[in-house]
DNA sequence: GACAACATACCAACCAGTTGGTATGTTTAT
DNA sequence: ATAAACATACCAACTGGTTGGTATGTTGTC
């Protein structure tokens, strides 16, 4: 009773779900097509009837990456908080969370790949930093509630603290490979959530109740 | 006049100098062997005789790479300064005070390298964990004396943040290749100044004559 | 039967590494 | 001192395997 369209989304999806793994472990670059077509347990036929390239997997997948990221994200219980600066260091807390199982599971795709590919491949750069802006946007105005509710005005901007969120994040994951662990992603996590608590000090019970 | 190892550690030198550019630019896998020859001015010949693999040039550009950037820290200003708050904060000045040039120029060779082979190659993942961790060792005893200095038992260690200010570097690299501009990064560390201040208070004027 | 969704077979370009060789320097025996 | 023996540094051309991509089917659905 599989129509067709469905099949074609579902041969899509298992080439992007595997293009996700296998990119997040091995890199862009050395990851062949055969490899992605491998782990989808399909062949290089239905690859490049659903992409016209390498490079437009890649852009799918990022797209595809983003999409299930940030529906993760939207449901996070932090996310119903009241109040913004609970709801940033409510993202922080959960982001160490979902540090769980292997690398490729809970690494970042886009940060991956735009480190090997911002000088070679323009349009993967360009999709990695839509991407990991428009994320980073979904922090900014939580920071700038909080900016505001604490009333200081500050010699940085909301959206330069959104987006040093995602480079602490970023730069744990290459701790993590490079220590083989994802224990230290989870200390500097810590690191994060103290600065935040730092620039945005709660009043200790009244945390509780806010 | 040249004699023979003289010849030997300049070739040498040259793929070594080659290679951090052009790995630093297209990542360890998309850089071939002929890209960096291309670069050093010599042939395939002379690669060979000088590295037994392209992994085993990775595992000496490492080294090459460490060397050199160590180099660069000894000699900097900052290191004279003989408070530890100050001597942290003045790494963190001097790390953005060096965001010049092309990012292939002041990128990290062992982030770029480690995120595309912790999984495939074991030996450049040890490598890369090794140099950077040797570097954040040499941040760690200044850390540790600030912790001293303002005598606090805190619930995280010195390396911890010490490497926590690598995750920011690399984590700002990232970011910045994905914009295609050191802006990005250069905010981030004004960020991590930020942090290590309100970790440290310093008296405001005696910090003048620290 | 028309078209989408695959699979199979294939190709040209590319890549890490090899081969066979030259040129130049160094060591050793006489 | 010098010639033979050897070692080092390097090169151009080649090789076997791989890679992104294509051309040509086959199958199932509307």
């Amino acid at each position: 009773m599989t129509r067709q369209h469905e099949k074609l989304a579902l041969s899509r999806k298992k080439l992007l779900d595997a293009s996700l793994y296998v990119i997040r472990a091995k890199g862009y670059s050395a990851t062949t097509v055969d490899d992605i077509c491998a782990a989808a347990g399909l062949t290089k036929g239905s690859f490049f009837h659903h992409f016209k390239s390498k490079e437009d997997l890649a852009l799918a997948a990022a797209e595809h990456f983003s999409t299930f990221a940030e529906g993760v994200f939207v449901a996070a219980p932090y996310r119903i908080l009241p109040d913004p600066v609970s709801r940033l260091l409510g993202y922080v807390d959960f982001r160490k969370a979902i540090l769980m199982g292997q690398l490729p599971e809970f690494t970042c795709l886009l940060g991956t790949m735009v480190q090997e590919t911002y000088e070679t491949h323009p349009a993967i750069r360009a999709a990695c930093d839509k991407y990991i802006s428009a994320h980073a946007a979904t922090l900014e105005a939580d920071v700038a509630a909080a900016m505001t509710q604490h009333g200081f005005h500050a010699d940085w901007t909301a959206k330069s603290l959104a987006l040093y969120t995602q480079a602490v994040i970023q730069g744990a994951f290459i701790l993590a490979k490079a220590q083989g662990s994802s224990e230290i992603a989870a200390a500097c996590l810590d690191h994060l959530h103290r600065y935040l608590e730092l620039l945005f000090p709660q009043p200790q019970p009244a945390a509780q109740y806010a």
